[in-house]
DNA sequence: CTGTTAGCGCCTTCAA
DNA sequence: TTGAAGGCGCTAACAG
């Protein structure tokens, strides 16, 4: 079934047809009206190759997902954000590829990267729409407000009366990290932290962090941890070590994640929205493939203090 | 750049150098090796959207996700079996389609359906590949070994002398807890569970059905939970009314989410991986889409049992 | 406002 | 073993 066929049980010629599909200005009401009954009544779906080739489009855009470091505590970013991306994406299709990102054809790119390095498809001369800042390259994004969310926590962990916290800060070149950590810094104003220590996004790392910390600083009334997976880490170690939490020590996590619902005790954290991060980005992504002009470069989404056991 | 071009470095036709391409037996060796040189230095990349148009195949296939249910613990599942298609669909591009299915100009169709019914793309008629049973219909499908799981999980629960277990047995439109709750019972053999209570796919839903069940049967020493978000509720409301776990009581969950490993206690549960699910139902449907003759109408994965603290 | 025409880049007979 | 030629279904000038 093709172009032709309709236009012929419309009556009129191909061009037509396409204009109308297309929602070119200039078809008269009765002949469009006439174009659309044709094609519901033939159930006609144009053939998108065809469009792709003849046109300057393909309709399709990649979504890159970045899989650089352990990941346990990602997939529910990651599914929040496809949700967000398909939705946002008005019609288009979403290719999706993984790291090595090897994609052509398509009209633009979104990268999921966790990470702060740029795993761009290479030698892909399309408009690219970051999740998640960059820690360099002036490319779009969109990102939540990580920075934001540590002022959150840190007037939290304030207003808890907690004044020696402590810092589980995750990895340095992971952007999020960073700016959560920076924002933590920014609400204690004066006061600085009694210690930040790195680590990596595990359960495992973040106990082990903190068991480092509490070696040097065994006074510590609060943890502020950059992710979720990191402070169940923390709550675990300090619990084994016959701390309470959050009587002795209070902790907050970051993400909101599904394990900071069901850990004990549940995690006062920082939620951010993956599902909206990812429908911003595509967004963003699909005005610019329309032609929008004066689009933002960087557009940053709230994050929110979601008080539970820990703290 | 196009083949025309790439045709002239290499000093042959157009249809030479798609014949390399494509593979097509009967190419001189000298000739095959003088268009590899031209199509590599060029970097060329083949248009998707002529080939499919010129051609038969659109080496694109749909992934639909069907979100019918409450999906707060399916996640890292669909990450999975994503993580897995991508990489078990040989250079093929994968499309994601969210729920009402509206794909078309694609080779094959990959459904990723969590209730039991079939979610398929209306009015398409490429092969289907189903990553879980379907309660009916003839469709080809992928699915975890949910049956021997369920019999896994009954004879740890016997071989910990439980006797009076309970069941929470998740929805009864969704296979996969069905087959889990059959192959419970099977393990279970001449003494049939203490009772048998469904249950909607969260913890709450979990908590409310079990306190149900001990209301009328209070003795209970084991119960089996379709997936570990149920077993998350059942622990947290043993706890809630002064039981051990599983001093008192033990508890296996399915699924080996990650939720099962932070909480309190830590949960035997049941794993499969989603991850080889996707991988299986990819390499079925590009087989079929080969041409492979003789293929299985239903393949099943292993499952293995995972001993932690609940139990 | 509508129709005619010329490709888009590739695969695939058919000849040579 | 290779080249020439036609056409896949559509869009985008260009006429009328």
């Amino acid at each position: 079934m093709n172009l032709e066929e309709v236009a012929r049980l419309a009556g009129v010629s191909r061009s037509t047809v396409s204009r109308v599909l297309n929602g070119s200005s200039g078809v008269s009401p009765a002949t469009r009206a006439a174009v659309e009954s044709a094609v519901a009544s033939m159930r006609y779906l144009p053939n998108q190759a065809a469009r792709s080739l003849a046109g300057t489009r393909t309709d399709t855009v990649a979504v890159v997902v970045s899989e650089v470091h352990d990941r346990v505590f990602d997939d529910a970013f990651l599914t929040g954000v496809l949700r967000g991306v398909t939705s946002g994406l008005d019609g288009r299709r979403a290719v999706v590829a993984v790291n090595p990102p090897s994609v052509s054809d398509v009209d633009g790119c979104l990268v999921v990267s966790m990470d702060g390095h740029d795993p761009l498809p290479r030698g892909l001369s399309v408009p690219v729409v970051l999740v998640g800042r960059p820690l360099s390259g002036g490319l779009a994004y969109v990102d939540s407000d990580n920075l934001g969310g540590g002022v959150l926590a840190g007037r939290h962990l304030v207003a808890r009366g907690r004044a020696r916290v402590g810092v589980l800060a995750g990895p340095p070149d992971v952007a999020a990290c960073v700016d959560r950590v920076a924002g933590f810094r920014r609400a204690l104003g004066g006061s600085p932290p009694a210690g930040v220590v790195p680590c990596a996004l595990t359960p495992d790392s973040g106990a082990a962090a903190l068991a480092g910390l509490l070696a040097s600083t065994p006074d510590i009334d609060g943890v502020f941890c950059a992710t979720d997976a990191i402070a169940i880490g923390a709550v675990r170690y300090l619990r084994s070590v016959g701390a309470r939490v959050p009587e002795d020590v209070s902790v907050v996590g970051f993400d909101d994640s599904v394990a900071a619902t069901v850990c004990t005790p549940a995690l006062t954290t920082v939620r951010q929205s993956a599902e909206d991060l990812g429908n911003t980005a595509a967004w963003r992504l699909v005005a610019e493939l329309t032609g929008e002009q004066d689009l933002p470069q960087s557009i940053v989404l709230a994050t929110e203090l979601v008080i539970r056991e820990s703290s």
